[in-house]
RNA sequence: CGCGGGAUGGAGCAGUCUGGUAGCUCGUCGGGCUCAUAACCCGAAGGUCGUUGGUUCAAAUCCUUCUCCCGCAACCA
């Protein structure tokens, strides 16, 4: 069995997680989904992020621990994750004791191999914002945040060779074209960083403690780099090699980043793969952001809601379904509660349940329920079998490309079809002719059919919405492998009544 | 001249690589249908494809000028 390993970032906990978080949460899910439906082995993991000043400084503001602080935060994650229906089957947590040792391990490792080694961190410091600045952050040798003047320190510190692997990672790149998508970040890292020359980078602090400490210096906790890009292997096992899911999982087929931090995906973590003389990653993908009212989505602004106040008032796969079918590959999009009832209205109440409902209204209105396939096919009905059995591998195309809001537009596309199929055929004229009784029940059954293979392969997706259609239809035809045929749906079926999938959703 | 992306009917996007009647979803208007969730189907209106100049028989597409927006510039998904 071939195996998947997709990451999300492991996120930083520091307030609790807004849409954005959902938003790359939701399409790795969708993505793990899909590869363990076509058959693949699939480790899904994600994860927090809990160390750093910006967390210590929180924790002391609510006076409590920095542990204390985090284990509230992600207790509400793994709430969030549940109402989401994300399927990961690991969550790391960087305060984990057993990342926490072996990330002593590989900075230890990196250190003996003298790729680690120690100097002095030059920067500008913000006493008042207490906050560190390089020389092009700062405005006219000024805080960036605040305005007031910087002062010159320096501190002790460990510094990882990344300079050294330069060269090779230039070739990595040239070798393996797709590491980096869309293919514009591979340019933007190429010409702003990679090409101007790699510095080594600061792999360890001193002027805060809420960190893993480093086992040979422990004036020093080890810094972001080392500590959270290592969430990857560590959770496998690392650094035993010999551990079985390192050995089945690692290299990750996935990492799943927003574009912000792509440079740390691209260049930071394969460079120390490298010093460990391990396997890179075979992909990196830095998709959009979801903006609000065309800005960020900002933690100081407050411009959003719990993720879940939109579940509560839309469901589940009405929010899935958005974050995964409105924003383009790669690009940004926009979010905004107008939009996301726009996009349910439309898509799935519209054409997908209304769809669904008239069908199998329909067949219990002129069949009890029952199903049959008389197989009395026309020209027309041939034409919508083709597209239905077309669309499987055309997903499978778009999935492979990330394309996932393409991949949707397509099951889309056919669901739409079908709604004109029944609009040509007209089914309820063909009711009152008892004559006509075969040609009637072959098309029923070929839209039950085909509703059948679009439940299947949106499973991935909205796997509450595909789950209550398969219901519906009571079918026990629900594998992927079915859907290679048309005709599978079994005949002498009784379908059960149909129940509002989405309802339309008034405008507030 | 820091780097990258973007600008296409009211909204959101595709088309640009490989020039050849400007397309999709939503919205609006008109019509049809009555199985269905005011749904579904058909039709129409609506665009000088950000700006300047050029190449060409022909430019949204290639080259050029400028403008505006967004992102990155050592931990914001």
């Amino acid at each position: 069995m071939k195996k998947y390993y997709i990451t999300t970032p492991i996120y930083y906990p520091s307030a609790n997680f807004h849409i954005g978080h959902c938003y790359t949460t939701i399409i790795a899910d969708a993505i793990a989904r899909y590869k363990r439906m076509t058959g693949y082995d699939v480790f899904f993991q994600t994860g927090t992020d809990e160390h750093g000043e910006k967390i210590e400084k929180k924790a002391k503001e609510q006076n409590v621990t920095p542990k204390e602080y985090v284990d509230k935060i992600i207790a509400d994650a793994k709430d969030l994750w549940a109402s989401l229906n994300i399927s990961y089957d690991y969550f790391i947590r960087t305060t984990d004791e057993n990342h926490e040792k072996a990330v002593q391990k590989i900075f230890k490792k990196l250190y003996d191999k003298g790729d680690i080694y120690k100097g002095e961190y030059k920067g500008l410091y913000c006493i008042p914002c207490e906050s560190f600045w390089t020389e092009s952050q700062a405005i006219d040798g000024k805080c960036p945040d605040c305005g007031r003047e910087l002062k010159e320190v320096s501190e002790e510190a460990y510094f990882f060779r990344l300079s050294k692997y330069q060269d090779k990672l230039i070739q990595f790149y040239d070798e393996h074209p797709d590491f980096i998508l869309p293919l514009s970040r591979k340019n933007e890292m190429l010409n702003n960083f990679i090409k101007p020359g790699l510095e080594d980078l600061c792999v360890s602090r001193t002027s805060f403690k809420w960190g893993i400490p480093v086992d040979f210096d422990p004036n020093h906790v080890v810094y972001v780099w080392v500590d959270a890009l290592s969430n990857y292997i560590t959770s496998l096992g690392y650094p035993d090699e010999n551990s079985e899911l390192f050995k089945k999982y690692w290299p990750a087929d996935l990492h799943l980043v927003g574009k912000e931090i792509v440079r740390f995906h691209t260049i930071i973590w394969p460079c120390m793969l490298m010093a460990l003389d391990l396997p890179l990653p075979k992909q990196v993908f830095g998709h959009g952001w979801l903006k609000i009212d065309g800005g960020k989505i900002s933690k100081s602004l407050g411009n959003y809601k719990d993720p879940r106040e939109y579940i509560k008032d839309y469901g589940v796969d009405a929010v899935r379904y958005y974050a995964l079918r409105e924003v383009p590959f790669g690009n940004d999009g926009n979010f905004s509660e107008e939009a996301l009832i726009s996009r349910t209205n439309s898509d799935l109440a519209n054409t997908l349940g209304n769809l669904v409902n008239r069908t199998i209204s329909m067949s219990h209105k002129y069949f009890k329920g029952l199903t049959s396939n008389p197989k009395l096919n026309e020209e027309i009905d041939n034409k919508l079998i083709e597209s239905v059995l077309a669309l499987k591998d055309i997903v499978e195309t778009k999935m492979n490309e990330l394309k996932v809001n393409e991949a949707l537009d397509e099951i889309m596309e056919v669901l739409r079809s079908c709604n004109k199929y029944i609009d040509e055929t007209t089914p309820w004229t063909l009711a009152k002719d008892e004559a006509k009784k075969d040609r009637l029940a072959t098309i029923l059954y070929n839209l039950l059919e085909s509703i059948r293979h679009c439940a299947i392969l949106l499973s991935p997706f909205i796997p509450t919405t595909s789950k209550s259609i398969l219901d519906e239809l009571n079918t026990k035809k629900t594998s992927y492998a079915s859907i290679s045929n048309f005709g599978e749906l079994e005949e002498n079926l009784t379908l059960n009544e149909p129940k509002i999938l989405f309802n339309r959703i008034e405008n507030k």
